[in-house]
DNA sequence: TTTTATTGATTGACGAGTCAATAAAAAATA
DNA sequence: TATTTTTTATTGACTCGTCAATCAATAAAA
């Protein structure tokens, strides 16, 4: 009974399973057969979309950072002063999607397997530079070239770093919410520098 | 030729020799028989030591955790004032030892296979209170207890996040000195909170 | 002779990737 | 319009490799 064009709606099924499968896993541990489960087809068609199970872990991670680019660009957007800037891209980080249990996981994941997989680890990198390009947009108005290559420095690895934490919710004592604390920082930091 | 006494040896050596391996993979993805080729004997002989493989990496989770609580009492014991405590907690992170690239790669593959071992999602949530309780014994003669837990939980954040980033080092543009960013946050908020 | 150290060989499971076969839709041809 | 052909969708069955774990066998020390 195959119905044509099905092509693009497989791919978004996959790559959906395959966020919510490494979501529950916690890991890149999950076989291709698990995925195709998910989404409700054989792995052979799987292979058959995507070839080596590489590319579909690259494609998920494309999505996600895609997806991360136009929440960014969105609240980008919305914000008027530079302090605003920085806190829409705070927020991105944080808001309900983003900060997802399951998509949580799937960052968490690609880390570490980026350091086998020179693809996605220039995936991450851009990632990274855009992140950091966004937040000196909203620095450097507001405080010298140095200090915001030092703060957009500690807003990035207190983003990561919250990201793990989520992640190991267990671990932690009170949840404190995890945006006012970057927001915080950047309280500080600004009343510091004046 | 078997020499007796050798299980203390050959359990370090398995030990140094999962790290090592780690480290280098940048993953968990190792297998026992790499490992215990680094060690200089048997596959057999690893298992014969540990048991099966996790019983192995509980116990290299174990001994890099030992470690680091090690360095944190060395550390502390100098520390005069609460300041100095926390400058103590903070330079253990990133010295020389702990903030070494294999280690760095070790404790974040760690944290990912974390999802799926309940031994090791105890272990470290040991390692994360303990972190929680020390930053909070350097904080709470310096600022309100609410203040205090604020601040221990972004600076726990920003060293996990900060050892992100150094697994994934060719994604940075200057490599700030990462110890030198947390002590920058802590300035910043003591001047702020007076 | 019992205990400790050690390994080569083997087993068994699991999982990625391939392939030939099936079937329906679409296009081409008669 | 009726048919043949091609393209797209789909899977079950199979291959091949890898790897954790076991075990029986060997040998030296106690």
């Amino acid at each position: 009974m195959p119905k044509i064009g099905m092509e693009p709606l497989r791919r978004k099924a996959l790559i959906d399973a395959t966020i919510s499968a490494i979501g529950e896993r916690g890991s890149l541990n999950v076989t291709m057969s698990e995925i195709a489960d998910r989404a409700g087809v054989s792995s052979a068609l799987a292979h058959h979309y995507f070839g080596p199970k590489e590319e579909l872990l690259l494609a998920t991670m494309r999505h996600l950072l895609a997806d991360l680019g136009a929440d960014t660009i969105t609240a980008l957007n919305k914000a008027g002063t530079p302090r605003e800037r920085l806190s829409a891209i705070v927020g991105v980080n944080f808001n309900a999607g983003q900060f997802r249990e399951e998509t949580v996981h799937a960052w968490l994941a690609f880390y570490v397997e980026a350091q086998n997989s020179l693809s996605l680890r220039r995936l991450l990198r851009i990632y990274a530079r855009r992140l950091h390009s966004n937040l000196m947009s909203g620095l450097l108005p507001l405080v010298s070239r140095d200090e915001a290559a030092r703060m957009a420095e500690a807003i990035a690895a207190m983003i990561d770093g919250l990201y793990i934490r989520r992640a190991l919710r267990d671990g932690l004592p009170n949840p404190l919410s995890a945006g006012a604390l970057v927001e915080d920082y950047i309280d500080a930091k600004l009343a510091q520098v004046r």
